[in-house]
RNA sequence: GUGAGUGUAGCUCAGAUGGUAGAGCACAGGAUUGUGGCUCCUGUGGCCGAGGGUUCGAUCCCCUUCACUCACCCCA
């Protein structure tokens, strides 16, 4: 029985790293202008950081986690996602107080055990950005552009759309909750099963429920904003200026809900066409509680998500570039001993070079040609006995002879002409 | 967890009322015994997803199972 990769996990194949890597480097380049120093937390933690830190009645950790117990007895998971276990590599090393300011991100995989569908698998990639201990709304909407400025850098700012709203804090919520239920029972018999059960656990889910006759019920349903206590009321006034300050095209959005608990006040997502039904490419929000919640200081954060398969998705191909010579030698001993030591010359001033023993004259050139190498050095006997070699462009067939003492030099020159 | 669709060569896909399979691309070799791409020729490659049932005989029909895909749910 052949063995094959576990469901919803994936396989990075080599034709698909150049995207990764461009991924990558855009993301670090990007938030290295605002300020951002990477973290790496492990992908393992105590399954506990997560009930305390997403909230045991969310989905995520309700039914999605990868949990079991270790040699030792305790409960582990792998990392659903990364907040948690960012702000908990904060408080550990007690961060906050070398600087009272952290602004980190993290890339890495994260598990949830879901039905694996496009864009959403079971080994998924994210990238985390996290910004502690500034209050103020100016934090909020620079958050916000920076995550703005990566998918627009990445995908073009056409494709997307950024969605924001306010869940308002501890005090105003709750209020607003209350409400909100009570205008659900008041119209219970109207909404569907899963949300007749979260007008209960979590009213807020139900307005964002997609089941048309929940979407009917839900008009007239006490709105959100009107509850806003007046210090979240302005905060948010304030980050939606902030964003127009800041250039950043957004809509509001008073039925978007995250699905994690710890947010509180900016929420936000960022949505891009073409990738069907999972299209929100980015998420994040505003925490103030989360950290105290995990036993740190008082102080509150903001922070977002990528997922990278979805930016993956939306990218083009790309291709690996090549620059470096591929050589060839013709089939006896002595010429192929010489090509290998051309070879380690070659790779010793930090060229690329290539070569495929064994092979054919033909086939050889042939692989040169595959892998796009701008350059092909061939190497015979006539060659060794003149001491030279010769070097054939691939693009134009131009082949130049070049005495064997100054190749690397030459080959050197001719390269630094091909981009 | 629910629903629908699909599993045949490395990839994309044909196939017959049930008689053990084909194409294109890719790969390898040759036409050109030291010259790639284009062309032509040839070749390698398949327990027809797995298990069971019906049948003289199943890749095809039936059941089960697994996987993939999309959607729901939920999320990045």
């Amino acid at each position: 029985m052949e063995i094959k990769a576990i469901r919803g996990m994936n396989d990075i194949l080599p034709d698909e790293m150049p995207r990764w890597r461009l991924l990558e480097e855009t993301t670090r380049e990007v938030f290295a202008r605002y300020g951002f120093s990477e973290v790496r937390p492990p992908v393992l933690e105590r399954t506990e950081l997560f009930f305390r830190g997403i909230g045991d009645e969310t989905d995520v950790v309700e039914k999605q986690m990868y949990t079991f117990t270790d040699k030792s007895g305790t409960s582990v998971t792998l990392r659903p996602e990364a907040t948690a276990c960012v702000l908990r590599a904060v408080i550990e090393h007690g961060l906050l107080n070398k600087d009272p300011i952290q602004k980190l991100y993290t890339l890495g995989p994260m598990f949830r055990y879901e039905r694996p569908q496009k864009g959403r698998y079971r080994q998924f990639h994210q990238i985390n950005a996290e910004r502690l201990g500034e209050e103020s709304p100016l934090a909020d909407a620079e958050t916000l552009a920076m995550a703005y400025d990566l998918a627009g850098t990445l995908l073009g700012r056409d494709s997307l759309s950024m969605e924001v709203n306010s869940l308002g804090c501890k005090e105003c919520r709750p209020g607003f909750k209350d409400a909100l239920r009570s205008f659900l029972v008041s119209r219970q018999e109207r909404l569907c099963e899963d949300c007749r059960r979260r007008m209960n656990t979590n009213p807020l889910r139900v307005l964002d429920c997609k089941v048309i006759s929940c979407k009917d019920a839900v008009q007239g349903a006490p709105v959100l904003e009107t509850f806003l206590c007046a210090g979240c009321s302005t905060y948010h006034e304030a980050v939606l200026a902030s964003l127009e300050a800041l250039g950043v095209s957004y809509s509001k959005n008073p039925l978007l809900v995250r699905g994690l608990d710890y947010y509180t006040r900016t929420t936000f997502e960022i949505t891009a066409s073409g990738l069907g039904s999972q299209n929100a490419v980015s998420g994040g929000g505003r925490y103030d509680d989360l950290l105290s919640i995990l036993g740190g200081p008082n102080v509150g954060g903001i922070g977002f998500a990528f997922g990278m398969e979805r930016l993956i998705l939306l990218m083009e191909e790309r291709q690996h570039p090549v620059k470096g010579c591929f050589v060839v030698a013709q089939a006896f001993p002595e010429v192929e001993t010489k090509a290998l030591s051309l070879i380690s010359e070659l790779r010793s001033a930090h060229i690329r070079a290539e070569a495929a023993f064994g092979k054919s004259f033909k086939a050889q050139m042939r692989r040169a040609d595959k892998a796009k190498y701008p350059l092909c050095i061939i190497l015979g006997e006539d060659e060794i006995q003149r001491n030279t070699l010769t070097v054939k462009d691939m693009a134009t067939a131009e082949q130049y002879t070049v005495e064997r003492a100054v190749a690397v030099h030459e080959l050197k020159a001719l390269l630094a002409g091909k981009e």
